[in-house]
DNA sequence: TATCATCAATAAATCGATTTACAGAATTTG
DNA sequence: CAAATTCTGTAAATCGATTTATTGATGATA
């Protein structure tokens, strides 16, 4: 009977003694370093079944100085979009032999910086992170300033220093553009509730700059607002208030999800009728846009993949595997066409242009 | 200029080196021990900032028994619930000087079991488990398996070995009993989307033991099915398919988020209105829900201050402030009345019990 | 003044793994 | 058969902190 009173762990000195081997030898066998005699392997591995060993992680990691741990910093966790992110990372990382440790920023640019740091602190291999502005902010910079190893993820575009992987916004927008413009609408008007999002900033640019290209009469108006408090509301609110009925756009692009929302329950509130008065197309899609009445026009951005693919490129770049220059990789959104705008709904009011 | 080629992170004998005292001093200066001469605790602050340096929590946490990590085990990290959950979690683990580390065990038991075991790996100071689905599931028996410090989270009720922390999810559902009835309902359909849920099951029966206590003659259908796939729906469906309308529930109260949007797509499919035709109440809040039409009633659960209460439980217990028996914590939540169900809102049809 | 506490500081052990450097055995080569 | 080479296995160093045991120095007490 052993004289300890709580059982401690078996260590890995622990299954070398039960082994018959040294410490060193079990670590071999374990990593699966091919240098050790099948008789030998073999009682390690009885031996580690018999103790029930498992190894301390944070003890192998110590050593080494590249230590199996991916960190990953994203904006928030209460959105799906970041929830599913994450998601995606832990189990690409996970397939690859990895931990990762997750943070939020919580949509401060600060607060990415400090945790961007303690990863660094934790000796990561390599960081994933989402910035809360763009591959510019606060968070990059101290990635760059400590040297670290990383992939840049959503609101970002390309960087002459890390690989980026991204929804391909610009494109996704553009088509937006082609089918509203294709169904008719002259008028648009563009909902953002963030100005600091390079996500949001290249949707605006995407869709304007093509619809521009469609058509040079096409009026596109913008209604953009920082983030905290109800600005954005209050100013949503402002632009149907100070505007004529007969001056209304004829369609509406919200640039987020959260816009999206913003806007449905303005709408709503005027009671102006969606799809009859006007349309709604949103980025970013959720479950209760295919529940709600009308059902959404929303823009999915493939998520799963993108973790995938980040995590990959991540993994490439630690494990030596390219070195070459650092790649923007852009990821096809795909548009789900529902009630709120779509090829069976006429355009509100045809007018044409010219003030 | 030092001879490393690249710039080496400072350790604590470099901060050692740079103050002129030992590698012991330092580590007392920055855990704040109290045998310190100020001169030397100065020169030492110096040094650090001097040098950079910051601390490795992995070789920090190596040498003491409890490490300060702490895990958290969540059924899924795509659903706002546990996404702000976490977030809270994290807040709180951070202001009381710990690590989380966070991981979804994606509403698989199996995953669930491995993942605690995992945190064990970790020798964390103690782990916050949301089960799969309860207190008897896979990860809490691993947990007593394995002696470790834990308290319970969500889908929980009271525990011989743990403390648990929940939304009061028996008394919000009798509230919701006690609301509806109020209104004059007296034919309710109870819909849940999983039986696995100890939250769901509580729910269910929080409601149906008020509702017949106030009213022995209320028809409370139930349609009650397992997770995965499109069961559920085609559960609800059938169920309105097979019902005359003349027979059907007078409201319906949604067991869970997501239950809530398949209940109000069915609704909407079928063309019944709400609240004309039908009352909806839902359990658990979505942002979504105030926007949608009709926005819809919602029970919200108090995320945030859960997410404080359960840390604050953990952190007692494992810094040894609390070993009393284990309690059983049970957060008040609140009910939002939006149009989908409310007293300005008359029953649909009101009709005497009496098969 | 001699003896006993108290206080500050440190050298060395420790946590649990990995890695390095080296030794002995087995095998191949000249 | 001796020398060179390859295989296996181990002792010891290492990662970066914390903790323990111990040593001096200082102050208090008899």
């Amino acid at each position: 009977m052993k004289r300890e009173e709580r059982p401690r762990r078996a260590t890995i000195h622990d299954v070398a003694r039960s082994a018959g081997v040294s410490a060193a030898t079990v670590s071999k066998v374990l990593r699966g370093v091919a240098t050790v005699r099948k008789e030998n392997a073999d009682r390690v591995r009885t031996a580690v079944a018999e103790l029930d060993y498992r190894m301390d992680p944070l003890a192998s990691s110590l050593r080494n100085e590249s230590r199996r741990i991916i960190g990953a910093v994203v904006p928030d966790l209460e959105s799906p979009f970041f929830g599913a992110l994450v998601t995606g990372l832990q189990d690409a990382a996970e397939r690859a032999g990895y931990h990762l440790i997750v943070a939020s920023s919580r949509e401060s640019e600060e607060r990415e910086a400090e945790l961007v740091a303690r990863m660094n602190d934790w000796r990561v291999a390599g960081t994933l992170l989402a910035p809360v502005r763009s591959e510019r902010g606060r968070g990059a910079e101290t990635l760059r300033a400590l040297d670290m190893q990383a992939v840049l993820v959503d609101r970002v575009s390309d960087d002459e220093r890390y690989d980026t992987v991204s929804a391909d916004n610009y494109q996704a927008s553009a088509n937006v553009a082609d089918f509203l413009l294709g169904l008719g609408h002259r008028h648009v008007l563009l909902h953002g509730a963030t100005q600091v999002s390079k996500a949001i900033r290249t949707r605006l640019a995407g869709f304007t700059e093509r619809a521009k290209a469609l058509d040079a009469g096409v009026q596109v108006d913008t209604v953009l607002s920082d983030a905290d408090a109800d600005v954005p509301h209050r100013s949503i609110c402002k632009y149907f208030e100070t505007r004529a009925p007969a001056d209304r756009p004829t369609a509406v692009f919200s640039l987020s999800q959260h816009s999206t929302l913003r806007v449905a329950a303005e709408l709503r509130r005027r009671g102006i009728r969606v799809p009859e008065d006007i349309a709604l197309v949103g980025f970013d899609d959720a479950d209760w846009m295919q529940t709600t009445w009308p059902s959404i026009t929303a823009v999915a951005q493939p998520v799963h993949t993108m973790a995938e693919h980040a995590m990959a490129t991540l993994l490439a770049r630690i494990e030596g595997n390219n070195d070459g220059a650092p790649v923007q990789h852009l990821e096809a959104c795909e548009m789900l066409v529902r009630e709120s705008a779509g090829p069976e709904t006429e355009v509100p009011r045809r007018r044409t242009r010219g003030n």
